[in-house]
DNA sequence: AGTAAAAATGCAAACGTTTTCATTTTTTTA
DNA sequence: TAAAAAAATGAAAACGTTTGCATTTTTACT
């Protein structure tokens, strides 16, 4: 035959056009092109228009991988969560990936459930992926992923726990101190009776910065904390609630001080599963003022951790450091502590005296 | 001077190692060490042992952009989702990333709050990633969307409300079975005088099918339903029970299906700073079984949507149809319906006679 | 041991952009 | 209105892989 050489490559996506088919169309270069997505402000007005028009005849759409094979910049960050099953980071996640779609950039999320070992694969692949930042929840972290960050020179930040002698940038909210607000709370109430329920507290600098600082109120306060008003009980509802059902029954104290919200929603059933007569019976705070603990009966006393704004405040931190081409600003001390005001409501009470 | 040529360009990302450095380490070609990576078993063991300490000596990561942009493989799969700072999708979320995760994929995610054109500038974000394929929650989006994809062969797949006369592949329950299941709980419990919270049904086809089946359920039971018993309420504990309260104070029902449980919840928390008393005074049911629904007080008579089990299939057939060349696997006619049981608590009861 | 078949590996051409530098066009200034 | 300055555009060389094809090495079979 005449025709047997290659007959005509078929192209691996269905000859979708490039921005050299838009060129062409358009009566420019690819160069013009590609200024007209990265800085059209460097095109000329009648130019611009040739060039949208042509997109949109073709229906083209740009392939940002292959860009950022050239530019170092990929349009990507990636979040690494402990966990997004759970009302905890929802919000956060929420809010972060919101204001990175502002940025018109990409999230990568990924959640190694309180595994650092996984963690480090996770940040390998995102890593992979060219991500152009990447955020992480809390200052629990294995050396070998902030490694792989800093070698690789890609911004990092620690989102949630706000820690001044943190060694990476972070935003968020003082956990100790958040702790140490509700526990004064119940203090300044008259409880002296105070059980605490907070989850595993290795590789999970939340909740051992909320324990370690409740405890330490209670010690100012000269309360002494038997050891076996100290539960040990996981982010889950359902254990929480067994948990505290048990505590209840067994010897019930006059105050609980939960690792957060989930484990206070748990005990609040619990008590109402007891008949207890809440905020008499038993008085009860939360850390973190989740979504429902306005609205659960009691309304839970609790700390607002903001979200929503720690969220926001990450996704514009981030983006600023990967754009920014100065090590200096790539690796800026930036620290942002955000205020986690008491939030009082029905679910602690006076101790009858 | 005598070197002000081009100094030594450098190059973007600190000299990161490349495929190249890795081969020349091992001895091999860079092809080698890029099959090292696809496909292992191509190699002999001992060039696979060469590589591998050469890849690792060097902290090489390798650069899935650069593959994908020859390969047709991002190795990146979009998730698509309303909200994700509600329980609804939580669940889902995590299984479908952790899944992902097992296949070496990575999940880009953005929500778009209902709102369908967002969910189209999101596509588009996404193909300009070139994900390798996208699910997305429920069936009602812009044409414009689902164009894009289908002109690109971007296999996508319909999460969460199952429908045998989808026109896309989808996994999910049958969401009007659902709805219909608790309402005719309550109507196998007596009740006749029921009222419907539901949220906007406009772009939201789980909702839609839901308020339908339980309105045609009602209707073949012959229980009419007043206008003013069909109540109006978004995915929000605290506006739930606002709508709830004043349901019950202006002219209490009998029992109420709640459009899922994070109004349930919100309508039970009604009842409680009503001090009605559940489920004598008032039958609650919910469609879902979010997190907490077994555990509040009293517990929800729900019917489970069986989330985790809906994200890892959808992530283990998005990979499989990504992954498939022939264009009828991933443009194929997959309906999985996935079992939605009633689970029956105590937040329903008889109708006293 | 010799040959055929199979398995490993290397070569080099893509993949679709971005960006530097040079060139052309437009605007400003004198 | 010509020259200088500024702005817009084009040409072509990267960017770091993957893969089809050719070649070499190993294994299997007489």
């Amino acid at each position: 035959m005449a025709n047997d050489k290659p007959a005509k490559r078929p192209r691996s996506r269905k000859g979708a056009p490039g921005i050299v088919d838009v060129a062409q169309r358009a009566g420019v270069s690819p160069a013009t092109v590609s200024r007209f997505y990265n800085s059209p402000k460097m095109l000329r007005g009648q130019t611009r228009q040739r060039i949208s028009k042509a997109a949109v005849e073709l229906g083209y759409i740009r392939n940002r991988m292959a860009g950022a094979l050239h530019s170092r910049f990929s349009g990507t960050i990636g979040l690494v969560v402990p966990t997004i099953n759970n009302a905890i980071f929802a919000e956060l996640i929420e809010a972060f990936s919101s204001q990175l779609q502002k940025h018109d950039c990409n999230m990568l999320i990924a959640s190694h459930n309180y595994d650092l070992d996984l963690e480090v694969s996770i940040v390998r692949s995102l890593l992979e992926r060219r991500i152009d930042g990447v955020a992480l929840v809390g200052h629990d972290h294995s050396t070998a992923a902030l490694e792989m960050l800093k070698v690789r020179d890609v911004p990092v930040i620690a989102l949630w726990n706000y820690r001044g002698k943190s060694s990476i940038p972070c935003i968020g909210a003082d956990n100790a101190a958040a702790a140490a607000t509700v526990t004064q709370h119940l203090i300044d109430l008259g409880h002296t009776d105070i059980a605490l329920l907070f989850p595993n507290t290795e590789s999970n600098d939340r909740a051992r910065d909320r324990k370690q600082a409740a405890l330490a109120v209670m010690q100012a306060s000269k309360i002494v904390v038997a050891a076996h008003r100290v539960l040990l009980c996981p982010y889950s509802i359902e254990v929480a609630k067994d948990i505290a059902t048990q505590l209840i029954r067994d010897d019930k104290p006059t105050a609980i001080v939960c690792g957060n919200d989930i484990i206070a929603h748990g005990v609040i059933y619990a008590a109402h599963a007891c008949k207890l007569k809440l905020p008499d019976d038993l008085s009860i705070v939360g850390i973190g003022d989740f979504t429902g603990s306005g609205q659960i009966e009691p309304g839970l006393t609790t700390v607002r951790l903001p979200a929503r704004r720690i969220g926001q405040l990450a996704a514009d931190t981030i983006v600023k450091m990967s754009v920014s081409d100065s090590a200096e600003a790539r690796t800026s001390e930036i620290k942002l502590a955000v205020d986690a005001p008491l939030v009082v409501r029905e679910s602690t009470g006076r101790l009858p005296t």
